[in-house]
This record gives C-alpha cells, sequence and structure tokens, in this order.
DNA sequence: AATGCAAACTAAATCGTTAAAGTAATAGTT
DNA sequence: AACTATTACTTTAACGATTTAGTTTGCATT
C-alpha cells in the first residue's frame, strides 16, 4: 500500500498524468468545475478518484520542478520563550492561511547552531526566513542573502546587514517610557540589571535607560550578570541594591526578570514599598501576579504579523524595509505612585 | 546567481555528477578523507570545491530520489502555550543532532486544521508526526496510520486508535497526588473548575479527582466553565466557591489557573488562607509567585524527549508502545498546611 | 471539400539528486 | 601470457510532479 501518485490516477482513468496535473490545480469556477482546458466530465472524474483514492500530491516532487517551495523558515533563540512562541504561532497561522508551512528552530544563542539550521533550510529551499539574530551570526545571515533567500529580522537587529527586512519593538522608545513612568511615580534610585550578551535590543534598552536617567539629572547604574551564571548573581545584584537603598529595578529580558523577582521574594523585600520593579518583557503571569507586575509587551503578535507580511512582500520582490512597533505598556501595582 | 548544483561542481572538475554525490556523501575516515571508492585527490579536489562555491545540496531533490526526508512534522493545539513549546523544544533539539528537520503546525483545537496540517506534512511526506490530538480528530489521525506514517500521540490519548506511539503524564497518579496533599493538610471542602472540552486527559484528571476524594469519604465539586466564555465563567464559580466556604481549588489547565488565580486576587480572596489553590499545570512563573504557587509539572522536557525517541524507534520499524511519565509534583505555599 | 480554429487531450523533457549497473585501466596471481 | 581482482570512475534510469510543445478530433466557415 504505498503512496497513491499521478500515475496510479492516470493509469485507473486511461489518461495522461499532465490531464490529471492540470484538473488539480486548476483554479475552480464558480460551479465547482475546475477552470482548465479539460472536458468538465472527465475533470469531475479525475477530482472524484483523487478524493477517493486519497491521494496528495507529492509538495517534494510538485516543487523540485516548478521551483515553488510554500515553505519558512523561522529562527529563534528558544521556541519555549513566550515572546518567540508567541509570534511564531502568528507567523504559522498566517503562513498557513495562504498555503506555506513553517519549519521552527531553535539557535540556542549559538551562532554554529543557527548555521546550521540556515543551512538545513536553504537546502530546503525555503521560500523565506525570519530569524532573531544571536550574538555573532552577522556573516551566516550575509550568506543567506547572497543566496537571494528574502529574509526579515526580528526582535534584534543587525546593522551592517543590508537587504533584510526588520521588524523590532521600539526599545529606545519604550525604555524612555518605563524612566518616565518611574520618575513621574517618585522613584529616584532607579537601576538596571541587564545580561553581558552581545545583542542589541538590550544594549538600545541599557542605553535609552541610561540617557533618560541622565535627561531628568539622575544618575544610571546597571549591574550586569553573566548568562550563565545568571541565578546567583542576579541574587547578589538584588541584594546589594536592597543594601544601597534602590528603590526601582528595571529588568530588561524574562529570565533576569523572575530570577530578580524570586531574590526579591526570598528576600523578604515588599514590592513596591522597599524595591518597585518594571519588567521590560512578557509574561502570561504578571498580570495575574500579586502585585500584578509593570511590563513592557513585547508585542509579539504584531511582530509576527509584521514580520510574515514583510517576508510575503520581498518574495514578492519588493526590497526589506524596518518597520518599528510601539510598545505596550502595562502600569501595575508593581510601580505604584510612591 | 543561481543556485549551485551538482552538475556545476561536475563540469567545473570534468567528472560526472555521481562521483561529486558520492564523495560528499561518503562517511569521512579519520584523516577527513571520505570512505568511498574514490581516488583520495579527486576526493579532495571535490571537498574544497563544494566549500569554495558554498554548495548545498537540494534536499528536495536528495529525498526525492532517495525515499528519506528527514523531515518530522509536530502538531499541538497552540505553540504559544508553554507546556507544548517546551515540548517542541526539546524535539526539535533532539531532532536537529540526528540530522532531522521539524515543521510545527498549531492545530488551534480545531480539527479541521489539524487535517488541513496532516495533509500538507503527509505530502511533504515527513517522516514521522508527533501529535497532541484536539477533540474531533480520530478520524484524521487514522488516516495517517493508514499511510503508513509512524504517529506518536503526546498529552492527550485517543484510545480507539491503534498503531500509534503514546507519551502522556500519568493524570490519574497526578491527580490523586494533588488530592491526597490537600487532604492530608487538613483541607476538606476540595472543588474543581474544570472545561467543557472533549478531551481525554482532562476528563482522567476530573474522574480521579472524584474517585480519590470520594476513598477521602468526601464529596467531589466540579465546576464546569465553557472554553470561549472561560474568563466570565471562572470569575463566578471563584465566587460561588468563596460563597461556599470551599477550602481548595483545584484547576487542571493553565488558562483556568491564570484565570481563576486571576478571579481570587480580584475578590480580595487571600491564598491560601481563605481559598488554596493547585494547578494542575505549568507556568515559569509560579514558583516566583507570591504566594509560591503549588502546581503539577507537565515535565514536558520528558514528554519531548520520550516521544522523539519513540517516534525514531517507530521510523525504524518498532510498534508503537505507551509511555506515562511520572508526575512531579511541586508543593509551595498556595497549599500550606492548615 | 478544403481550411481554420477551438477544445480536449498526450508525449516528452525537466527539476537536482541518488542508486544500480556497467566499464576501463591497473595491479596481482599462477 | 592469460586470468582475476581491485580501483576509480561513468552511464543510465529512476523519484513524482510540472511544463512546453505538440496532436487529434470535431465543428463551423468559405
Amino acid at each position: 500500500m504505498g503512496k497513491v501518485t499521478l500515475k496510479d490516477l492516470a493509469k485507473e482513468l486511461g489518461v495522461s498524468t499532465t490531464l490529471i496535473s492540470r484538473v488539480l490545480n486548476a483554479p475552480r469556477r464558480e460551479d465547482g468545475t475546475p477552470d482548465c482546458d479539460i472536458g468538465k466530465d472527465t475533470a469531475m472524474k479525475v477530482l472524484e478518484l483523487a478524493q477517493r483514492l486519497n491521494y496528495k500530491p507529492s509538495r517534494i516532487a510538485a516543487g523540485l520542478r516548478s521551483g515553488k517551495r510554500y515553505l519558512l523558515g523561522v529562527i529563534t533563540p528558544d521556541i519555549s520563550n513566550y515572546a518567540f512562541s508567541e509570534a511564531g504561532r502568528y507567523i504559522e497561522e498566517l503562513a498557513h492561511n495562504d498555503g506555506y508551512s513553517v519549519m521552527f528552530g531553535s539557535s540556542a544563542e549559538s551562532p554554529k547552531r543557527m548555521e546550521e539550521l540556515l543551512d538545513i533550510f536553504a537546502g530546503h529551499e525555503v521560500d523565506g526566513i525570519i530569524v532573531t539574530p544571536c550574538a555573532g551570526s552577522e556573516e551566516i545571515l550575509r550568506k543567506i542573502v547572497r543566496q537571494n533567500i528574502p529574509l526579515v529580522l526580528i526582535n534584534r537587529d543587525v546593522p551592517a546587514l543590508d537587504g533584510v527586512g526588520r521588524v523590532f519593538l521600539d526599545n529606545i522608545g519604550s525604555m524612555r517610557q518605563v524612566v518616565e513612568h518611574l520618575v513621574k511615580g517618585g522613584y529616584r534610585k532607579i537601576e538596571m540589571i541587564s545580561e553581558n550578551m552581545d545583542v542589541l535590543s538590550l544594549r538600545d534598552r541599557e542605553n535609552s535607560y541610561r540617557e533618560t536617567m541622565r535627561s531628568f539629572g539622575l544618575e544610571p547604574y546597571i549591574y550586569m550578570v553573566d548568562s550563565d551564571t545568571q541565578e546567583t548573581q542576579t541574587r547578589d545584584a538584588v541584594l546589594e541594591a536592597a543594601r544601597k537603598g534602590t528603590e526601582a529595578l528595571i529588568t530588561p529580558r524574562i529570565r533576569l526578570s523572575l530570577n530578580s523577582l524570586k531574590a526579591i521574594m526570598d528576600a523578604g523585600l515588599s514590592i513596591p514599598e522597599d524595591m518597585a520593579l518594571f519588567c521590560h518583557d512578557e509574561s502570561p503571569a504578571w498580570t495575574t501576579h500579586s502585585p500584578s507586575i509593570s511590563y513592557v509587551s513585547q508585542c509579539s503578535d504584531q511582530v509576527g504579523t509584521e514580520a510574515y507580511r514583510m517576508l510575503r512582500r520581498m518574495m514578492g520582490g519588493s526590497p526589506g524595509e524596518q518597520i518599528l512597533i510601539a510598545p505596550k505598556l502595562f502600569f501595575g501595582d508593581s510601580t505604584r505612585r510612591k
């Protein structure tokens, strides 16, 4: 009981494979009959037989000949991170509605893995790729561009890369609003915990924090922690901040946020009285937390949607553009006015 | 600058495409030379040229001829749900290490969408599929089995389906432990909020709750809410439970958990004094919540890993088996001893 | 009755690779 | 010197679809 092929259908009806292919690929007229130069009777017989034998065209064979793959690739550092999986969900949904399938890969922040994934996607001759770059992936991405595969960057930028589409959250604007909100709320000693990670969106958030603080005449201070020893270092940073009388803490990534939150709780500090907390990342649990946590939404739905649309435009020959998504801030009790 | 093909390499070196293909696909010897019946000099020249021209074999063409696709399909109701994306991450990682790529799809609990996705995956002739079935997908899945595509069910069962692999959390055992823990903690009026959804894992959790309650001589009670009006109905259920003096609430799914938590908070009730809460699902935020939330881990890492391994075994011809993952419970402050 | 033309089909090439079978040249054996 | 084995390749035929370029048939037209 091997797969049913065009040849099987053709033999069964005593016609050529060409005819079958024509009928099956023809657009349908209003009355449901295929719009091609094949007689209605024959055409309907083909349709019926294909249905009866549960014929599914081999996309692999069709793709080889026609050059159309109907396949997209998406690479993020980690699909199990909410911001990425959320974007992935939107991309997959839109793609599916247009007849495209999506291959996903996790780079785990490793350029080597990213290269492997991209090579494989290129080998599958995907029609387009959406990537959240990781540190050190510039050259690898450039190779994709050189292969003329439409490429859209999301979440993080690689500035020196030409000919790609870009969809980012406005990290500079969002962080400015975060600091403004805290200052208006009466906070002065506002500090940040960030991560030693060569990623531009993080640098943008840090720089915007620093600049906005200075624009208010306040002194910025950032604790830097290493990605692999994050948990203990974050704990230390929180404790040090508490000793120094820091009034508000800003965390720019989800893991930092969760680790900081845990450290604050474990230290027996209460939020926002002892220390306010603003998370520049999203978790479905922030709003149900007690106190509710102020956060910047990553707008992953918009990022995903816009990235997909841009990719489709680029697949149609348009040049890549840059889209900045306006951040959405949720002001919860964790940064209640002093 | 079209794609580089075998033919290009062959022409450049004045040899046949077969030779190139042989060299490139040969396993490497210790000294790095390909282990095939091609002269070392020629072989090395091939390797070098392929490198220089950045040749990537067309997986599509190779797959068509060889019948090997190195492609897996994964369908879950929603990749952005943590339990699913976590499992997906493990599957993708293991698959990648074995040279397989993974296509993901979200069924959004719709059998129609599931069918479309499965048809597409079948059209891509994936080597195997891992699915979290949604309600009403039995016949659709049966079609896949009939096409001899190895299929592994995760998270939810479809009992009447033969010839598939199964990897589930032991929902009956986990819920028994939840109730036992609450009873030992001094709780008596223990109720559950569940969802009108035709999914066996949910029924298992409900039945296990009921049976365990009765085994303690306690009366079970389950509020049923509809999936689409879940938020308001959950709120109502929580308020009613509070009126009735319910001491502990069990929620079997993440959205129900979040909605219940929110309703409890909004009602100004304190956990666990006014009402204890045990969530039979996972969120990265439970442990950092205050109070920390007791939960049953979905063990998505294990589910993903075991599902992948079973799929690989089935692709090798082994029959499908069933694996029950032992649940891991986290006892937090939300169900502290009375 | 010859011509043109549309309608309804078919044959054969092709996409880029792999697999099976074959060949030519060299070396080793008796 | 004749025979066998081994090495290092090549030729040809797939895989299952799509596409290009026909071919056949029937009917209307002149």
